[in-house]
DNA sequence: ATTTTTATGGTGCGATCGAACCATAACATC
DNA sequence: GATGTTATGGTTCGATCGCACCATAAAAAT
């Protein structure tokens, strides 16, 4: 076993090209050509890490998915030692909005993957996990404020993670293409969650 | 001036054909030669009509934004004689979601066009006008609620109007996903329209 | 009937695409 | 040091792309 090389390191380093890519100019621009100039490889390489450009492209949207996931739980553990149902949720909601250049690139791969999700079955089971997850949590997070008298009873816990979750992400594409500043948009947000968590300042 | 045809009807036929592979595959798909191909003409004539593929882009993105204004103004007429603002709400929220064929493949156009928006100055420009407007219309719809008494004076009716179009925005993509039904759909924004009208059964 | 403008089809060119193929440098193992 | 596997670069091929160019049918204008 010779010559040996970080694999994942290698393969994160060419998906991180394709990600630039589909952002800058959609799948389009995503070809094996520009992803290794991109990359710094050659194109050889990238058949020899990911095979046939579909792979390629799948690849890269798992790698990106497992990023996003770790991201998500390293920024939610900065929240502090006991942050109570209300900061949770404004966490995760955020989670959706480009706050930063790299979610804001995550999103825009997004978009451009969106309607492969529907065409390609694979990319489409992949795709599909995320966010019906995403739903359940904030339902469940609601819920116990429930449990602990910062939500009132009245509110369907379910229907309001839900419409949460949608709204997140319809306001990000407005920050996207520059509609809305994130400050904007996080102070929409907090408008809601105002409503949902009405008995709670710290907590 | 011989050989009188229907230009507009050309290109609109053209511009169908534009939607139908953006739909199914993105922009990617959206070649010269299959456009021709799903339109049953020449692919002469794309040029002859549009020009350039660019051209050909930005063409059947403003024709499509002009359908669906006048479908929406169609929708919104057969609402009865004094529909009352709930209801006017609902009849704009419901044009964001998949609701028909029509509908759905108009969403997903957008869908595969978004990232250009951002990289095209004048696809941004063309894709910027619509949502902005559609804000301000239903935060207009609300303050008149206020008016009325069908809506409380403690709701800030901007807040709730952009957060109702991006709601209905990102569950429109969920539909699209699969992950939920049209009928789901509709029953969540009613949700949402239920805690804002509250004064209101016949609204 | 001739002319002129509009509308349409076909064909060809240079560039680029995805992917298969061929070569070989690097290195662990024997 | 010989050997065999792993990792990398380069080249080539058939297909397809956008688009420019050439031709001509059809009909209004003269």
């Amino acid at each position: 076993m010779p010559r040996q090389v970080d694999h994942d390191r290698r393969r994160r380093q060419i998906a991180e090209a394709v990600w630039r890519l589909a952002a800058r100019g959609g799948l389009e621009d995503v070809t094996l050509r520009q992803v290794a100039t991109e990359a710094g490889v050659s194109a050889r390489l990238l058949q020899y890490y990911f095979g046939t450009r579909d792979e390629l492209l799948l690849g890269a949207l798992e790698i990106l998915n497992d990023d996003a996931e770790q991201r998500a739980r390293e920024r939610l553990a900065t929240l502090g030692g006991a942050p109570g149902m209300h900061a949770v949720v404004r966490g995760v909601l955020l989670e959706l909005l480009p706050l930063d250049a790299e979610r804001r690139n995550r999103h825009l791969v997004y978009a451009a993957y969106f309607v492969r999700f529907l065409a390609d079955p694979v990319l489409g089971k992949v795709a599909r996990a995320a966010p019906h997850a995403l739903e359940n949590l904030v339902a469940g997070l609601i819920a116990q404020g429930q449990e602990l008298g910062q939500v009132s009873r009245d509110v369907d816990a379910a229907a309001e993670a839900t419409f949460l979750v949608a709204g997140a992400d319809g306001i990000q594409a407005t920050v996207l293409l520059g509609q809305r500043t994130p400050e904007e948009a996080v102070a929409l947000i907090d408008h809601q969650l105002a409503r949902i968590f009405t008995a709670t300042i710290r907590g």
